[in-house]
DNA sequence: CAAATCAATTGATATATGTCAACCCGTCGG
DNA sequence: CCGACGGGTTGACATATATCAATTGATTTG
């Protein structure tokens, strides 16, 4: 693995306070490997060998039940994956496929395991992580039950705006296919649903966004910080 | 806090490994409460002072927006709620009610924090039980974005069978409207999901739900482990 | 360049789900 | 005992969403 790199997985909140010793250990088990693009990495209800962390690219995270698919959540640069499993030594919930070409560390979950029981700064910096990813899902709960499905492009539209830099036009990151499976609806619904924003104000080109009027957008949408806000 | 209780609280997962002198520090600043039914405990929104532990009775953790409300989770003795958010010390994102006569300990939250930096064990517990909180919402996720209604109620009718001990009666153990509003739908709908079963071999009688042909009403819901299992 | 894909869109239609109003039927309190 | 109340149910209807089929338009490939 390059410097560089392994700098900038040191960086991760998950590492960057645990032991110089532990962090060499847990990364001289790991070993680094480039994908191509739509490469199933791990396939729920197997065994969760690995935890992963993208360097570059991205990873959809995706579930399946009886034929149908839905997309649960994007991974991009630099985080870590299937920490959950990871540390329940239990089998992984969700599938996950590269986007993209894409780089992928591997840190055997064992030694991820073994470090945990042994280094008390790193337990302390998954427990942050894990109640992170926790109230991320519930928000992401509460938008699929409180909100139609006009309202959860709204408000996805204005945190991808934000997200963006907070310019009037930005573009969506990814294609819409699998933004209609994110939000929870077929693809011609997402198609149907951005004419029915027209009227407040938001104009679609391919994959650019215009919001001609934020005010009417807002307040179409009504974007809440407990359901639309990553930080907290 | 009666002898009793302090022993059940310390036999949970959470404070079950800890060091005797945390767990009394912790519980010397508790105290615990009666609380009638429908009393709100928590507002979403507010900022995190305690973390909650059901004695007994059970309390609804539910959510609003824009007038609409669901209803999240319900948690029953005993067990802590708004682990997450007292551990980031960042707003709730649900609410709280009881729904019965319950009482309910309260724990401040800066003490959980203190104790949770201080002890390695303690940290390692609320690791394995946040991972356990995540997989739930997880499948959650999965059951309402992969699931039709009916689909859903199926297998809630299967899990609930099993929690209740496997014969082919069995109670609901919770008001029909609460069951609609956590399945994801509308009381009206909820009646109708259950004549839909009928087909499969659900009769209903009150609360009282009685599965005639198992084995046609699993070939309907298909259970899945990785949606319907909580141990796992 | 032409053929072949494939994502995106559109229209027609079916299904699922929500809404509203009415009603039923227990429970509870006067 | 009566009447109010609330949860549950039912029917009629409206709305939301999915499905199916066809078309467009851009991109890839031989």
């Amino acid at each position: 693995m390059p410097d560089s790199e392994y700098r900038d997985i040191r960086k991760l909140d998950l590492f960057a306070q645990m032991a110089d010793g532990n962090f060499t250990s847990l990364m001289r088990g790991a070993y680094v490997q480039n994908f191509p693009a739509q490469i199933e990495l791990i396939t729920e209800g197997e065994p969760s060998d690995f935890l992963h962390i993208v360097i570059s690219g991205s990873v959809d995270l995706f579930s399946t039940w009886n034929g149908r698919e839905t997309s649960m959540a994007t991974v991009r640069p630099i985080s870590t994956f299937i920490l959950a499993a990871t540390i329940k030594d239990a089998p992984y919930l969700m599938s996950a496929r590269t986007l993209e070409k894409s780089r992928i560390a591997l840190i055997p979950s064992q030694d991820v395991r073994a470090i945990f029981d042994a280094d008390g700064n790193f337990a302390r910096a998954i427990v942050t992580e894990l109640a992170q990813c926790y109230r991320s899902v519930i928000k992401a709960q509460k938008d699929l039950k409180l909100r139609t499905s006009l309202e959860r492009l709204a408000n996805y539209l204005l945190r991808q705006q934000r997200h963006a830099g907070g310019g009037a036009a930005f573009e969506l990151d990814f294609e819409k296919r699998r933004l209609a499976s994110v939000l929870g609806m077929t693809p011609e619904n997402l198609s149907r649903a951005f004419k029915g924003l027209q009227p407040y104000g938001v104009t679609v080109t391919g994959t650019r966004i215009t919001i001609d009027s934020q005010a009417d957008l807002e307040r179409f949408a009504r974007p809440n910080p407990l359901i639309d806000d990553f930080s907290t």
